[in-house]
DNA sequence: TCTATAATCGACATCACGTCGACTTTTATT
DNA sequence: AATAAAAGTCGACGTGATGTCGATTATAGA
């Protein structure tokens, strides 16, 4: 078992010492990020917060995105939950939409540093471009499915197929998130969303 | 006169030899951009295509990415122009709404691979992150004035403030094409964004 | 022809990356 | 408590890309 997995790579047993080092490398990227771009920020910086050498680093991490995709991966579940509600659900429901909206801004608000690295991501090949695929796909999935019940309940109607009225709803909310997160007041911004969602899905 | 401009460095007069080599970097740089993204492409790619020595290609450009908003910088004017129609008029004009539209896929079937990097910049000092908040700062600021004559019409209704409603519009054309183009028919494409759009500004 | 400026290049210094092998510490085991 | 295996650490090295400087050669205009 050489080749390592793509966030950790060595240790068994799951407990200290080097636990504690990879949530000291974990907790200054999140802190590191808040404010500068992953790409500008260097492995000596986190393996020097982290209290360890540079090339110590590289025994907990493969590089600096892995540590992106694993600080991202406890935001996924996150999202997930909170929109649970209104992806589950059917019609027009606006309170259950403006919640999982207001859930997303708040954690655009504390989270936006991350999430905005995880949106504009580049290679193919990189942790963080998979990682989106993944997350925005499996949303795209349930949202597509909950256009088909309304669809099927005489609640909405065509022409974009249900599945471009997914993704362009997505692309909608997270870029919008992406833009105006932090540059309006949130209450504003959740309004907003929710009314051009609602338009987007239900014509209103 | 040492500080080079931002896209260019020395020479005054505006002609042959050296105009020559900067075409040729240009057009290589296109031409790469093509299926590379700009990160993964260096410096020494793009001057031995223009047959000129690594430290020969910084006499021409600061850099790569300043090569890149040299690129851009046409299809600024391209997408100016061809939105304009729909950007000047009134109310759902959807025949005006679905030329610009078409237009937008159009260049971005064939110029997808320069706009997609410039829409996930990084930096914020970066030449690409100043290009895309102009360019699309001027086409919200024109949406915005539009969706102010339809509301002074009565032809359309907030709660979202026009800004509001033209960013988000904005966002979801903009991410929209980024994410589909390519990975389904044109004519489908255009056909959503069609709907999409006039559902948000008008609510069908 | 001569001269200012355009254009070119090689050499250098820097910086970040990832790997390797040797070394030290921790942990489990009998 | 002894010891062996695994976890953890580090410095040194090689590599690849960046940007700058000074010296040198081509080019165009008077």
């Amino acid at each position: 078992m050489t080749a390592p997995a793509t966030t950790r790579s060595g240790r068994r047993r799951a407990l200290s010492k080097g636990d504690r080092r990879e949530h000291a490398i974990l907790d200054t990227a999140r802190d590191l990020l808040q404010t500068r771009s992953l790409a500008s920020l260097t492995i000596d910086e986190l393996a020097a917060g982290a209290g360890i050498s540079r090339s110590s680093f590289y025994f907990y991490f493969d590089g600096k995105s892995a540590v992106l995709a694993a600080l991202l991966e406890d935001l996924a579940s996150e999202l997930a939950a909170e929109n649970s509600p209104w992806l589950d659900g059917t019609g027009p429901d606006e309170p259950a939409l403006r919640a999982a909206i207001s859930h997303s801004v708040e954690l655009w608000r504390t989270s936006g540093g991350l999430l905005r690295q995880a949106l504009s991501s580049g290679a193919p090949e990189d942790p963080l471009t998979v990682w989106r695929a993944t997350v925005v796909g499996r949303g795209i999935r349930r949202l597509t499915a909950r256009i088909e019940r309304d669809r099927a309940a005489g609640l909405s109607a065509g022409p974009p197929s249900p599945e471009s009225l997914a993704w362009m709803t997505s692309a909608m909310r997270n870029q919008t998130l992406a833009e105006r997160a932090g540059t309006m007041p949130d209450a504003e911004l959740v309004d907003d969303l929710v009314h051009a969602t609602l338009r987007l899905l239900y014509g209103h």
